[in-house]
DNA sequence: TGTACATCAGTGAACGCGCGTTCACTGATGTAC
DNA sequence: TGTACATCAGTGAACGCGCGTTCACTGATGTAC
C-alpha cells in the first residue's frame, strides 16, 4: 500500500490506449448509439484528453473504421460458429441467417456504423468484400457447396446478393419495434426470424435456393 | 415594367413557404446528401432567415417528418402504378419490388430520412404502418390476392415483411457501387435487379410465393 | 551501471465552425366598425 | 369606403453547445555510449 491510492493513478502513459479508445467506442454506441459517437465522447469515455486519439489515429474516420473493423470480425465469428453447429446441409443457410440477424439486434448501433463509415467513403464495407475470408464469401462458399457442381456460378453469385440483402433487409427491420403480435403468435422473436426466413427461397431448409 | 425589376423583389410573405421548405430540402438532399440536411441549410436553400421555419414546423423534427412523407406518398404511387401495369397475376410482385428498388435508386438521400426520422422517435415508418392504403398493405393485399383464399394469413404476412426486407435490403445494398461487372453480365441495372428478386421465393413470376 | 538525449504518448487550452433555437422586432395582411 | 387594430409571417442578431482538430507543452520511456 503505497500514497495516493486513492482513486487508481493511471499512469501516465496508457500502454494500450487505441485499443481502449475502440472499446470506449463500443461502450457508447451500445449504451447511447451512434449519434452520441463523437471522437469527444470517446475519449472522455475512455479517460483521456480529447487531442489523445490522434497518437493513434488519423481523424475520427479512421477511429470510426478500427470500430467498424472489430463489429465485422465479431459478426464473421458469429456465422462461422453457426454454421459449425448446423446439423446438416439443409439448414446451414438458415443457421447463418438466423445468426447475422440475431448479431445485429444484439449490436443494433455497432451494426449501423458497420455500414455506415463504408458508405461515407463510398466504398463496400468490410464483410462484403471479395476477400477470400470475408462474411460474403462465406455465405457463397456455402452455397456453393449446397448447391452443388453444376450449378452456374452467376445464380450462386445472386442467390448470395438476394440471401444478404434480404438479411439485411431483416436486420434493419427488427430495429423497429413491431410485429409483436405475430412474434408472440409465432412463439417467439426466434421463431419468427425463422419465419420470415422460411419464406425466402434460398433459406428453406432442404431446398437450398430454387438456384 | 415597373421599378425595382432587377432581381425578382420576392415579397415579403412568401405566400407557401411550408411547401417550399419541403421542397428546398429535397433539393438538398438529392444534392449533398442526408448529412448536409440542417434547418439552417434548408432555409438558406429557400432564401430565408433561419427563424423563418419556426412559423410552419415545431422543430427540425417536424420538418424532417414532412420531408419523409413527402417520399412515402412519392413511394406509394411508383408502387400503385407499377401494380397497375402489370401485365399478369403472377408477375405483380415482381413489378412492385422493381419499383420500391428503383425509386430507392432515383432517391437515395430521400430514402434513408424516410426511414431515418421514424427510427428516431421509435416508431414504425409511415409507410410500413398497417393504414388502410400504406405502401405495406398494399404489398400484403396484393399478396393476399395473389396468394388466394385457403393461405392462411400469418403466412401472408411472413411472406409480407420477408419480401419487404429483401426489398429494403436491395434498396440499401445498391448504394454501394459494386456487383458492376455482374450487372453488365446480366444486361444492366434492371436485369439486375429482377435476377436478385427472381432468388427469392415470393417474387417469383406465376410462383406467389411459396406460402 | 549511469548519464545525456531523442522519441513517444500524453495534456489542456484554444481555434473556428455550423448547428438548433430564441428573441425582440417589423412589415404585410385581414377584420370590425 | 376608411380607419384602427389584431394577427400573421417574416427578419436578423444573438444564445449556448458540442464538435473536429491543432498547438505548444511535458512527463515517461527507450537507447547509445
Amino acid at each position: 500500500m503505497r500514497e495516493a491510492a486513492a482513486a487508481e493513478p493511471r499512469p501516465y502513459h496508457h500502454g494500450d490506449l487505441r485499443r481502449a479508445l475502440v472499446e470506449a467506442a463500443r461502450r457508447i454506441l451500445e449504451s447511447e448509439g451512434p449519434t452520441a459517437l463523437s471522437l469527444r465522447a470517446v475519449a472522455r469515455e475512455a479517460g483521456v484528453s480529447p487531442a489523445a486519439p490522434y497518437h493513434h489515429f488519423k481523424d475520427k474516420g479512421e477511429l470510426l473504421d478500427a470500430v467498424a473493423h472489430v463489429g465485422w470480425d465479431m459478426l464473421g465469428e458469429s456465422m462461422t460458429g453457426a454454421k459449425q453447429r448446423a446439423a446438416d446441409l439443409g439448414s446451414l443457410m438458415t443457421e447463418i441467417g438466423v445468426s447475422y440477424v440475431q448479431f445485429s439486434q444484439q449490436h443494433p448501433a455497432l451494426y449501423r456504423v458497420m455500414y455506415d463509415c463504408s458508405r461515407d467513403k463510398d466504398e463496400l464495407p468490410e464483410g462484403m468484400q471479395d476477400n477470400e475470408d470475408s462474411a460474403y464469401c462465406l455465405v457463397r462458399e456455402t452455397f456453393r457447396k449446397v448447391a452443388g457442381p453444376e450449378v452456374p456460378i452467376v445464380d450462386i453469385e445472386l442467390a448470395t446478393i438476394a440471401a444478404w440483402c434480404a438479411a439485411h433487409g431483416l436486420a434493419e427491420m427488427s430495429t423497429f419495434k413491431q410485429f409483436d403480435s405475430l412474434k408472440i403468435g409465432l412463439g417467439g422473436e426466434e421463431a419468427f426470424l425463422r419465419g420470415v426466413l422460411g419464406h425466402l427461397g434460398m433459406f428453406q431448409a432442404g431446398k437450398p435456393a430454387r438456384i
